[in-house]
Formats: C-alpha cells, structure tokens, sequence
DNA sequence: AACAAGACCTGCATGC
DNA sequence: TGCATGCAGGTCTTGT
C-alpha cells in the first residue's frame, strides 16, 4: 500500500478535482471491502458537496458541507482514478458521479482497503480508526525527545517500532527501512536504546525521506499511479529497500544489502553501515 | 502493557 | 503448459 507520501500524492491527485464539486451518485459494485461499508453509504454522500480532501495518516478525509467526512484507507492495492475501465473492472468496488460529469472510481484487487463515515468533522478523533493514532511524522510533534521518549518502554526491534501506528502515524515498510538506513541505525536495533543523538538522526532521517518521497509523487511498484495514472518516481531513489544482495550506496563500503524478516516484514539494511 | 502471530485477499514471479 | 510456493506498500484481532 501506499504508505504516506503516496496517499499524500493520491490527495494533492484528488483535491483540485472534487473540492467544489457535488457528489451527484454513489454505486457500490461490492459493498464488503476489507470491512463491510456503512448501510446508508450512499445516501449519506449523495447530494453532498464537497469541501476539503484532507488527510492523516494514512488515510484519505472527504470532508462534505454537511460535516459528514468520508475516510478512505487504500490497504495495500487500493487505488482512485478518474478514468475508469468501460465495462468497469473486476475490482471497481466503488463509484463516484460527479456535478461537473466526472467518474471516480475507487479499485482495489486485494480488498485490504476501508471506507468508513463520520457524522461530524467535530467527532473525527473519537473514529474507531483515527483515535489511536500516533503524531505525523511531518508536523512539529516529530523530534528527538519524542522518540526517545515513545521508544523507552519498548524492547521490540526498532524497526517494528517505525511500523506502529500508535507511535508515529504514515511510516511504512518502505520509509522504515531507508529512514534506519539513512540513519545508520540497525532495525534490529532494541526500540530503547534510541535516545539523544541516535533519535536525533532518526527523527531527521524519517522527515527528510517522506518529504522526498511526496515531492517525487511517492514510489510506484507494482501499480501504484496518481489519480491521473502518473507514476511517482521515488521507488529510483531507493537505497535498501528491495535492494538484497545488491551493494551498499554509500562510498567506501563494500557490504551487500541484507535481508531479515521482523514481524512477518521484510527489513532491507545495510550490515556494515547501520549499527 | 507490549508484542508476536494469524487472519484477511488477489496477483505476480519463480521454480519444478 | 500447469501447479506449488512465496512474496507484496497494511492493520485488525487474538493470545501469550
């Protein structure tokens, strides 16, 4: 899935294209994706216009002029294009008519997505999925005493640290492993022992490597594409991930790229230069 | 409280 | 060619 510089990119792909419009029809070609939709789905969007396409974390906020504010988590394959298949495709689980004649269509092969409504933009934090997330790693809240001080209780491997969404909201496997790598830091690295200098580097590390990524329009592997079917170009900028047994980026070192499963992921790092 | 493992899905690459 | 296996950008649930 996208992680958060690609739903990032999805919304900078979305925004221009639905603020102002009207939400004029909503079919759902399959109403069970990873969980089933709300009953009144439809309804509660239709007719509704729209104000803002926001985001947190890794999902997508619809917010409409009546408060009602439509989340969209893309799984690992979900994606939104306006310029759908004719007929639609096997995966087309959702569309969208729009006031100005545009379709959006929402598909997603593996069905690890979600949708899910919320009554008032005012309740948004109590939502079942919003409530227990971690800062964004790109606002303010993201420094070296706050990861020191999150990473203190917990003795799991750093990098199955990055993935936890109660901690820092938006990393994935991806920006896990190149953040560690671009800061010299083991994934299996006990979560403890960053602190000072060490969770300095990491906070840098994980900022500078989402806001490349969303500037490059996120990283597209298998299909991931912007609304307009773009392709983002980070993927070219990676250093380890998917990288095994390839050599070390940095100059001077003669290591290979290793790979290790932590948590049921796959983790790609260098042996020499992250310690 | 923290954490690992399992579950949920489909598609693709690889090897026999 | 067909089939089995393993792998994939995530997160919720269960059990220790």
């Amino acid at each position: 899935m996208p992680e958060l510089p690609e739903v990032e990119t999805v919304r900078n792909g979305l925004a221009p294209r639905l603020v102002g419009r009207r939400i004029s029809g909503v079919t759902l070609r399959r109403p069970d994706l990873r969980f089933p939709l709300p009953v009144d789905f439809a309804e509660r969007l239709t007719g509704r216009q729209i104000i803002d396409v926001g985001r947190r974390a890794k999902y997508l906020l619809i917010t409409c002029d009546d408060g009602t504010v439509l989340l969209s988590h893309l799984g690992m394959s979900g994606r939104y294009s306006f310029t759908p298949t004719v007929p639609a495709g096997a995966h087309d689980h959702v569309q969208f008519e729009l006031s100005d004649g545009a379709r959006l269509v929402y598909s997603d092969p593996r069905r690890f997505g979600f949708m899910d409504l919320v009554d008032n933009t005012a309740t948004l934090d109590n939502n079942r999925y919003l409530a227990g997330l971690g800062i964004e790693p790109l606002g303010n809240a993201l420094s070296g005493s706050y990861l020191s001080q999150m990473m203190k209780p917990r003795k799991r491997p750093v990098k199955s640290a990055l993935l936890d969404q109660r901690i820092i909201a938006g990393i994935g496997n991806i920006y896990a492993c190149e953040a560690l790598f671009r800061a010299g830091l083991s994934p299996r690295r006990s979560a403890h022992t960053i602190a000072g200098k060490r969770a300095d580097r990491l906070a840098a590390a994980i900022r500078a490597v989402l806001e490349e990524a969303i500037a490059a329009g996120g990283s597209s592997l298998k299909d991931f594409a912007g609304t307009d079917g773009a392709l983002g170009y980070f993927q070219h900028g990676f250093q380890v991930y998917d990288r095994a047994g390839e050599d070390c980026v940095n100059d001077g070192c003669n290591a290979r790229i290793g790979r290790i499963i932590q948590a049921g992921r796959s983790s790609f790092y260098c042996p020499s230069c992250q310690r």
